[in-house]
DNA sequence: TCATAATACCGGA
DNA sequence: TCCGGTATTATGA
């Protein structure tokens, strides 16, 4: 017997949903909650994205189950590494884990981990880029971070 | 500015 | 396998 839940956290942006797999987050979505997964308030993860949306938390780190290709949990986890507040164009990514600037941008968009993978922080050489959420959220999370663009 | 090619990878058929 | 589709970028007119 499997046990998913979701927590859900009331942003100033919208709604944020964790889905939660025996006590691991598996997947986040900004904007939507899943209508066929019961709710519930299951801490860290709750407290966790609600400081973090409060500016308060600048390190988001709690279990997770992440599952994707090599090449994808290498890009993830380079990402991982960008500090708060602070950004790198897909082209710079491409060039560290040694890949294309157009394939970095398809595994942010296969991204399951949104805020945990703060792909946000990934933008084009001239411009915001994408943001599978929707480009506002890409724009509150970086504000929320002190980015100006 | 605008079109176009190069590029690395994913997912469906 | 093959093929179309990317949350890109560099280049040329």
């Amino acid at each position: 017997m499997v046990i998913i839940v979701q927590t859900v956290v009331d942003t100033f942006a919208g709604p944020v949903s964790v889905l939660i797999d025996e006590g691991r987050a598996v997947k986040i979505s900004l904007g939507q909650v899943f209508e066929d997964v019961p709710t519930a308030l299951v801490e860290p993860f709750y407290g966790i994205v609600k400081s973090y949306f409060e500016g308060r938390t600048k390190i988001i780190d709690f279990p997770v189950k992440i599952e994707g290709t090599e090449f994808l949990n290498k890009v993830w986890q380079e990402v991982r590494k960008i500090p708060y507040g602070s950004v790198r164009t897909y082209g710079q990514v491409a060039k560290i884990v040694g890949t294309s600037p157009r394939a970095v941008g398809l595994a942010m968009r296969l991204n399951p981990l949104p805020l945990y993978i703060p792909c946000h922080r990934v933008i084009a050489k001239s411009g915001l880029g994408g943001f599978g959420p929707g480009l506002e959220w890409k724009r509150f999370l970086l504000e929320l971070e002190g980015v100006l663009l």
